[in-house]
DNA sequence: GTTCTAGAAC
DNA sequence: GTTCTAGAAC
């Protein structure tokens, strides 16, 4: 590389010298030099060389080594190098000044007598940070891990040198072969040479002032092969790219510096490259999102049919996140999943500066990988809670309790499909540590047949949830984008419902914040619901016209209750029961009837009694061909019986039709007759009949209850709700709905289990259970008028009715 | 379905 | 400080 050219100002100079005999001082004034650049960038070595190669005498003001040897205050940098000043040397400031304060009082040194230069070190970030997290021995002691983070801490500072800030010159290296001219320029200058004024291999400067929209377009700088430039400020704008990385453009920038400690996939990362001009730009500042490949690694999904998705949803979704950028992280160098991606990335030409491939732990990017990543995914379990194993375990781990208490916040589940953003708190060491901001969950499909919720092998089924979990990521990263303002107004709008509820979770009150991760939990507690009206769909639906979502409740009932049903926790429930529910075929998804059951393992009691009521001899009361007929193991009130039917497939209200019609009357017969006869023991007693819309246990079941509730088991407003409000379907209503439409009227909005509370009979509202219970303990209102007509409630001899 | 319990409500 | 509820856990 050939020195700069000298301005021929400096030979004239010396011309005149020789004539006037002037003193060496008027030759030329003292130089300044403020180095610029974080840690790591080589000020110290720029220094050393130009110090070793120059004739002139050149001293470094080295803050780190001031204090003999160690390091000193910027003070004692100011003193000494306004000392050295006055013995008329040239000086380095081998600091960081990494912003306009940090220079400002060196540049006041010396007034107008003394030139000021700038040499800015603007290396990518993650040359520096390699650099510095490797080296040893170095002066100010910053090496190791603490130093990526000081490294990252103070790039974020960066504030690039003006003219303005009183700098008669200032020379801009992006690179080692910028470095190395700036080195030679320095080393060559003469006694007498000056070097002229102005900004010397600044990127385009609007860069700087629009920062936000520059970095991620695609290379704005023109590559120029030359080097250095001449002494035409405009020529050496933008000198840093060789054609060699031109003509290989998988190669990381920086041929020298030590990528292997960065886990950087080098050799076979056509989608992880920086571009040659993104540099410590594109590190820094661009909003990233790295996230694991969903669904294939626990859940065992197909990694070809995995790999075409994700593409696929990078594709829509990559210009959708304006200034964002997506990074498919992986552990291992050999992973199939990010080869499979990245080939099929490359075919279909998806910018390789806003989506990439990573090799690295998803909960070390920064620290261990110097990737700088401010949102990550979690592959989370339906109950969002650590644990499991693989990136879910990890990142729990990782993040330290704050995340599971910011992720309890505002959701208890999630479905399928979904995804869930939980800003990360700054306590956090994941966000203390790597710099990650939020985290967002996503649950995608299982084909696992060891875990729960298997689509086996349904790929109609699975795709579609897969789709929809990366869709629901990645709009949940625009959402973050966007309330920090990197979308532009068409993405925001796009965005807009994610956002606002991203705000009202950041502002507003806890109760609302609370309120909303409340609706999310009912949210998903609906899919519940859904989850049985489309029960059918399971058997036999291969069309993928399932809601998705409406799976997530099958989940909990398996992977963790499966094990509990098989210890018998139901034991509790009922001694005898638990005998046969240890051996119980079909808390899993499949009955005999081959159809999708989606009742939980405490739902199964009476289905077993239905099914085997010799098993439970003990326990119920009545065995009739068609129906059996027990005590409630919890009775709300002084009497209450069930009446089960012994039919296979019905489950509960919802499956009833015409041809159940004789079932039905034949229980309500039943349950009549048994409600006469505790009349005949306590004609005090008022008995009502009925179903409840959603029943919580599975095989249809006729409630008989005294309508006096002192029962110590109800103790909550479901309780209480459950049999008083018309999510309670009289018999006789039902009896005569499906005489006449075939079929019942659920009321199953879970509304109905948070209704005010109300007495039964004299409809005043109470504020709580106790206070309502003490309440019924002396109400002898008459009961509303609906319930007494159509023989809804059932009075003793010579009551009501 | 129930039990347990943290935290809200009082 | 106690009561009560809602949600997690089972």
């Amino acid at each position: 590389m050939e020195p700069m050219e000298l301005d021929r100002e400096t030979s004239k100079g010396k011309e005149e010298e020789g004539e006037e005999g002037q003193s060496i001082i008027d030759k030329r004034k003292p130089i300044v030099v403020i180095m610029v650049g974080a840690p790591g960038s080589g000020k110290s070595t720029f220094c050393d060389h130009v110090i070793l190669a120059s004739s002139q005498t050149w001293i470094r003001i080295c803050q780190d080594t001031i204090g003999n040897g160690k390091a000193g205050t910027k003070a004692e940098c100011i003193k000494s190098a306004a000392n050295a000043l006055k013995e008329g040397k040239n000086e380095f400031i081998d600091r960081c000044n990494i912003d306009r304060e940090q220079r400002a009082d060196f540049l006041k040194l010396g007034g107008p007598d003394v030139q000021k230069h700038a040499v800015v070190l603007d290396l990518p970030a993650k040359l520096c940070i390699t650099r510095s997290v490797k080296r040893t021995g170095h002066e100010g002691n910053l090496q190791g891990g603490k130093a990526a983070a000081v490294v990252n801490r103070m790039l974020q500072k960066k504030e690039l040198p003006k003219l303005n800030e009183g700098f008669t010159r200032i020379t801009f290296c992006h690179n080692e072969k910028d470095v190395e001219a700036a080195i030679n320029t320095y080393s060559a200058l003469g006694p007498s040479d000056t070097l002229p004024s102005g900004c010397f291999g600044q990127k385009n400067p609007e860069a700087k002032v629009q920062l936000g929209i520059m970095k991620f377009l695609k290379k704005v700088d023109v590559p120029s092969k030359d080097g250095l430039a001449k002494s035409n400020p405009q020529s050496c704008s933008h000198n840093q790219t060789s054609a060699e990385k031109d003509s290989n453009p998988k190669m990381l920038e920086n041929d020298s510096a030590p990528l292997e400690h960065v886990q950087l996939d080098v050799k076979d990362c056509v989608h992880q490259e920086m571009g040659p001009s993104s540099g410590s730009i594109f590190l820094d500042s661009v909003p990233t999102l790295a996230f694991p490949s969903i669904s294939t690694a626990d859940f065992m999904f197909d990694l070809d049919k995995a790999s075409d998705i994700i593409v696929e949803k990078v594709e829509e979704f990559v210009n959708k996140l304006g200034g964002g950028r997506l990074v498919l992280v992986d552990l291992s160098h050999k992973s199939k999943i990010l080869s499979l991606v990245r080939a099929k990335a490359a075919q279909k030409n998806i910018d390789s500066m806003k989506f990439s491939t990573f090799v690295g732990d998803i909960t070390r990017l920064y620290s261990g990988g110097g990737l700088r990543c401010n949102v990550i995914a979690n592959a989370a379990n339906w109950r969002l809670k650590p644990g499991g194993g693989g990136v879910n375990a990890a990142i729990f781990s990782a993040a330290g309790p704050d995340l599971e208490s910011a992720t309890k916040e505002r959701a208890g589940s999630l479905a399928p499909g979904k995804a869930l953003v939980v800003p990360l708190p700054s306590t956090s060491p994941l966000s203390i540590k790597e710099g990650i901001a939020h985290v967002i969950h996503v649950l995608g499909p299982n084909m696992n047949p060891q875990r729960p919720n298997c689509l086996n092998n349904d790929y109609v089924k699975g795709c579609k949830a897969l789709r929809e979990a990366y869709s629901s990521l990645f709009e949940g990263f625009a959402s973050i984008l966007s309330t920090q303002g990197w979308l532009s107004k068409e993405s925001n709008e796009k965005s807009l419902n994610s956002q606002d509820q991203l705000e009202k979770n950041h502002s507003d009150s806890d109760q609302k914040v609370k309120r909303e991760a409340l609706n999310e939990y009912e949210g998903s507690k609906k899919s519940k619901v859904f989850l049985k009206e489309l029960r059918p769909d399971f058997s036999h639906s291969m069309d993928g016209k399932d809601n998705i979502e409406n799976r997530s409740n099958v989940e909990p009932l398996n992977e963790c209750e499966r094990e509990i049903n098989a210890k018998g926790s139901l034991k509790e429930l009922r001694p005898s029961v638990s005998h046969s529910i240890g051996r119980i075929d079909n808390l899993s998804s499949r009955d005999d009837t081959g159809i999708n059951k989606a009742w939980g393992p405490w739902a199964q009691a009476l289905y077993q009694i239905a099914m085997h009521p010799e098993r439970h001899i003990n326990d119920v009361r009545e065995i009739l061909d068609d129906v059996v007929v027990l005590d409630d193991l919890y009775p709300k009130a002084r009497k209450h019986l069930l009446v089960l039917a012994r039919v296979e497939g019905l489950d509960c209200l919802a499956d009833v039709h015409k041809e159940h019609l004789p079932l039905l009357r034949a229980m309500h017969a039943v349950g009549l007759k048994w409600a006469e006869k505790f009349l005949d023991e306590n004609e005090s007693l008022i008995f009502r009949l009925g179903y409840h819309s959603e029943p919580s246990l599975r095989q249809l079941h006729l409630h008989v209850i005294s309508q006096d509730f002192d029962s110590k088991h109800l103790k909550n407003k479901k309780h209480w709700n459950s049999f008083n409000t018309p999510f309670f379907r009289d018999s006789v209503d039902v009896l005569e709905e499906v005489g006449k439409h075939g079929k019942a009227t659920l009321r199953d909005d879970d509304s109905f289990h948070s209704m005010e509370l109300r007495c039964h009979r004299c409809r005043s509202a109470h504020p709580n259970i106790p206070r309502l219970k003490k309440h019924i303990s002396f109400c002898q209102a008459s009961f509303p008028g609906l319930l007494l007509e159509n023989n809804r409630l059932v009075f003793g001899p010579g009551k009501g009715g």
